[in-house]
DNA sequence: CGCCGTTATCAAGAAAAGTTGATGAGTTGG
DNA sequence: CCAACTCATCAACTTTTCTTGATAACGGCG
């Protein structure tokens, strides 16, 4: 059961990240982000995005991890969480097809 | 011109790839077509999901090039395919930190 | 201190995605 | 041909997610 919950627990974080990465704008958030951090009013003047939208959408990466921020006086800068980018890359390999999976069996339904 | 559309088109696919991964039940479907193509009665008993609902997740899937399907009488047999997820593979791995991306830009803000 | 600039949060509404049950199309076996 | 079975599609509904505009929190500057 132990084996049932660690999965299903997996199963939710697997779930949380892709949900994250499946935004225009936070797509475009991390593609800025790839080049260091950034403030939020420079992510908004390139994005052309609202102030609260981009909030918003930035308070979804970090709940997931993705990013984290850094305050600085007024200003708050974002960055990329490698470790997180990592661990959604080892999700996608853990997805490839098993070794032997065959491309097809022939007239093998269940019933 | 033709960049920009280009990589709008890009963003687009990634999204779409990303939002198809984005939930239980299709992580589900695809952890079981791990071992090789199933037929969908097959997914429907072991992942408890009625019928309709399992469709849906199916065709959502199958929209974006995840999974396909062969029809063999009256079963559809729904297998992975392997350059989708290579496909998100490289998206993922595009996405990591340029290298000499600083790790701290010293009060670097826009304005 | 009072004001301004930056960011987060909130509530309300709009839009998108998922669920459910019913119906229909195609297949097979009697 | 008919009945049973598999699967896809549809419409109605529920839930989740996104957007917007307003407001609040916080820091710095004059």
């Amino acid at each position: 059961m132990a084996t049932a919950t660690r999965s299903a627990r997996d199963l939710d974080r697997a779930v949380a990240l892709f949900h994250a990465l499946s935004d225009t704008t936070r797509l475009g958030i991390l593609e800025m982000l790839r080049g260091g951090e950034r403030c939020v009013c420079d992510l908004q003047d390139e994005l052309e995005a609202a102030q609260s939208r981009l909030s918003f959408h930035l308070r979804v990466l970090k709940e997931v991890g993705l990013v984290e921020d850094r305050r600085e006086g007024r200003w708050a800068y974002y960055s990329i969480v490698p470790e997180a980018l990592a661990e959604v890359h080892d999700l996608v390999v853990a997805m490839q097809p098993k070794k032997g999976a065959l491309p097809v069996r022939a007239g093998s339904c269940c019933r």
